[in-house]
DNA sequence: TAGATCGTTGGTGTAGGACAAACCATTGAT
DNA sequence: ATCAATGGTTTGTCCTACACCAACGATCTA
């Protein structure tokens, strides 16, 4: 047999299905969160920085995995509605430290509370229990990005 | 105090981190995809059609939460590569029934174990035992989806 | 026969985001 | 003091995914 080791239990593969839900939840978010002035893809930084408290910017596009000329687009938004601050670092003048401004929690907050409908619609086929499970699976899977990032550049 | 009623537990939204480990995923399988000729955005009504064993394309629109028009431009792509097939309903001969062919299965199960090391390396954070919980999850909560779907249409 | 429905085509518009070039301020090495 | 490297910013180009609209053929239902 030229068998190619078939595995004995499938790979499950997640990445459709967490495409699949990113999209059900971004839709509906959409029109939820637009009243608070805010976009889906706002609210990633916004609890990565709540997450861990603040960033230096590039470490921010590393994260966030993006480009950094559109991470800069991207804070400036949120600095423009004073969500966030850029401060310079004062070991490196260069850098900007963003970190989450007392305005910025709040909407934050007052977005995932605006949310709930959203989620409680989407993960309807979850428990509660469930629904936890899943959210501390992801923030641990997520987290583990920002070791990553860190072990890159020392001063974080 | 105008004390807004705090809740005991903070609601733990998963909306943004299910968003950021999408774009992660994206990212890393465009590349590990497109020798497969595939771009992650086909995974979705493939591995929605391999759950489901079939849909009238209609109801994949309302799974896939996309307009109608773009599921035809989609499943063109899908169709020319002979990965679905669209066959008339004997019942209603205006409705396509959408299914995966065997070359469609056959290439989906390549393209996920070619993406296994795209998902080992987002979800390192992760043991197996909780990425098996973590795919359960997310399979629960998408299934649903369709349940919901066919609700609102009786012949399926 | 008339109206509604499923899919299809074609077209328009917009947002997200990749990428490149050029720039300033600052740092660190020589 | 000088100069290269770095963090951030601006601008501008390009592409993809997508929503949305209009029109059409085929088919079903009344």
């Amino acid at each position: 047999m030229t068998s190619l080791p078939v595995v004995n239990q499938p790979p499950h593969r997640c990445g459709a299905l967490v495409d699949h839900l990113a999209r059900r939840l971004r839709l509906r978010s959409e029109s939820v969160l637009a009243p608070l002035g805010l976009r889906p893809r706002h609210l990633i930084p916004l609890t990565v920085l709540r997450d861990r408290g603040g960033s230096s910017q590039q470490d921010l596009a590393k994260i966030l995995e993006m480009d950094s000329t559109n991470v800069v687009t991207l804070l400036n938004e949120l600095e423009t509605e004073n969500l966030i601050a850029r401060r310079r670092s004062p070991e490196d003048r260069r850098r900007h430290l963003v970190e989450l401004t007392d305005v910025g929690a709040k909407l934050l907050a007052r977005a995932e509370f605006a949310l709930t409908a959203v989620e409680d619609e989407v993960f309807s086929g979850l428990s509660d229990e469930q629904r936890e499970t899943l959210y501390e699976l992801l923030q641990q899977a997520t987290r583990k990005t920002g070791v990553e990032a860190c072990r890159e550049t020392p001063p974080c």
